[in-house]
DNA sequence: TCTCTTGTTTACAGTGACTGTAACGAACGG
DNA sequence: CCGTTCGTTACAGTCACTGTAAACAAGAGA
């Protein structure tokens, strides 16, 4: 099982995506075809496809991380403390270390330029933030003893304001990082505003 | 200016509209192309084009009035009534109309089984619920006296979360609809849980 | 080592959303 | 009555994405 085979394929995806995202960063997503970047990645265009099940995907291929990140924030909150509280807190943690490694706020800039000029990966994370409000939703429902699926809408709500208020800080340091200025100047700024667009939802749970 | 060409035009336009919605509504909206609704239409599909930019709008075709109205609400607001209290009203208000009249509650359950169906229209209904709040954020930042474009996000975060649990509120009776219960039966259940629901949210402004 | 199976990539053909352009024809304005 | 405007058409093309069968290399078993 520990083959060769799937390190060659685990070879190609990265190698697709990192395709991908060099060329998507030079010259921008809608202008770079699916087709070009498998030529440019020595590949089949179906190949590329057989990797990955959109041409966003190309550049969301890291995303599973975050996900499974915030579901262990919650699992291991200690006893007592509210999910909100422990979302929260695990959220402004993160946005604490933003750009902490130089590779990932380079990677993070790159990013944020694709993201606001393509309204197709905005579309894409509006759905992955979506799934991120759902999985919240479980998480809350849960602790507040409602049977999900009934006909309380509160833990629906509050999963998704608290996604919304991340959404809305990761946007704050996107136009920051679009606006040129030295992240030593804007993190504190954005970082206040984030603990206080969270400490508006903190009365929730 | 009281043209016969613009009367002509307009009427090419629901034409197209209608026929697609009763297309997509028998077999779904994936499985109708858009050549077929042009040739069911009696036009060519570049003139569905012409009229709606993707296939999506051919469905959310009357989307700009519920914007319009929300403005209005907000704008004719009693002075120093806070904006998400106008807002949570003004939406309440609307849930409790929900289905008096029937054909509109007729095209809501077509809408449903829709979009429950659809991929592409539930991002691009997360698309408009997007707009939506990024109008409502122009309002509450006016109203907080924040300057649009600054370091706050509290306009948005409140705008996102008003907006959110409106498409909850959208979802729950979606669910209800779809259920196949009678409205009388399910209609007031929601409608306290909608109330709930913005009830979480009073406090923000 | 030989062989049979399994899984990844390729070659190829096709669908469907959407765009650009030039031409046609009917309504408009004078 | 005539030139212009504008909605529609005809046509050709791009691009994301799918399905299928064949090529080929790696894994398992004898």
């Amino acid at each position: 099982m520990a083959g060769v085979r799937e390190a060659r394929k685990q070879q190609t995806r990265e190698q697709i995506a990192a395709t991908a995202l060099r060329l998507f960063a030079d010259r921008g997503f809608e202008a770079v075809s699916v087709a070009e970047v498998a030529r440019t990645a020595g590949v089949t265009e179906k190949t590329v496809f057989n990797h990955f099940a959109t041409k966003e995907d190309l550049v969301y291929s890291g995303d599973q991380r975050f996900e499974t990140a915030l579901v262990d924030a919650i699992d291991a909150r200690p006893p007592g403390t509210p999910v909100a509280g422990a979302v929260g807190a695990f959220l402004l943690d993160r946005y604490a270390g933003f750009g902490d490694d130089p590779r990932r706020r380079a990677r993070q800039a790159v990013l944020a330029r694709l993201v606001t000029g393509s309204p197709a990966l905005q579309a894409r994370e509006r759905q992955l933030l979506a799934r991120y409000a759902a999985t919240l939703r479980e998480h809350i429902a849960r602790e507040l003893g409602v049977d999900d699926d009934e006909d309380d809408l509160r833990p629906q709500v509050i999963a998704e304001a608290l996604i919304a208020a991340h959404g809305t800080v990761i946007g704050a340091f996107r136009r920051a990082t679009l606006s040129g200025a030295p992240p030593e100047q804007y993190a504190p700024r954005v970082l206040a505003a984030a603990r206080e667009a969270f400490g508006l939802l903190a009365g929730l749970p």
